[in-house]
DNA sequence: GCGACAG
DNA sequence: ATCTTGTCGC
């Protein structure tokens, strides 16, 4: 990620009940955070959520929303977990080595592996392990709230991810590109 | 058998 | 993820 550019955030949403999915792809020119180009992408999901296995739901809906994609981000932080998987592929690295984009994994909440509790302020990390590997990081991106769980997607090392997390960050929890997705599958 | 479990 | 009202706090 160069000092400037284009980052980008991912994120889907899934109808309850129905196999109606959306896809986002939101691409925010970086330092600035403002939004230059909305993908969105709609379309069938094939399989039930497992955990370990979201990529086999949600994948199609990224890559459509990504073919609609005019801008090629420099980055993209999607909204799960890159290697802090089982196997070592979450949803933000298969996606990464697909498109042969860096990628950078932000989930809300912990699929595995144990950590201490970051400090409050804003900027505290804890590592985030699993045994002896190292899965990634937990981020308080705001004072006071619930940390996210970052962790590297594909070509992008552990204290890149952190730092573009937190320059991403502005005012609520999540960062800007994949706060800015969310809005687009569901908001 | 029991608990955990991205979205 | 989705469902779903009020409520606590800056």
């Amino acid at each position: 990620m160069p000092r400037e550019g284009y980052v980008a955030g991912a994120d889907c949403s899934t109808k309850r009940g129905s196999r109606e999915g959306r896809g986002a792809i939101v691409v925010l020119r970086y330092p600035e955070l403002e939004v230059v180009e909305t993908a969105l992408y709609e379309g069938k999901v094939s399989m039930p959520y497992i955990p370990g296995l979201l990529s086999f739901r949600e994948l199609p809906l990224l890559l459509g929303a990504f073919e609609k994609l005019q801008t090629r981000p420099h980055v993209i932080i999607v909204d799960g977990n890159g290697v802090a998987h089982p196997r070592g592929l979450g949803i933000a690295s298969h996606l990464g080595i697909t498109l042969e984009i860096p990628t950078i994994g932000c989930a809300k909440s912990r699929l595995l592996g144990e950590h201490l509790e970051p400090g409050e302020e804003k900027g505290s990390t804890a590592v985030w392990t699993e045994g002896d590997r190292v899965l990634g990081k937990v981020v308080r991106t705001r004072s006071g709230v619930k940390p996210v769980y970052v962790s590297v997607g594909h070509l992008v090392s552990l204290e890149e991810a952190v730092r573009i997390t937190l320059a991403c960050t502005i005012r609520y929890r999540l960062p800007e590109p994949v706060r800015r997705a969310h809005m687009a599958v569901s908001g």
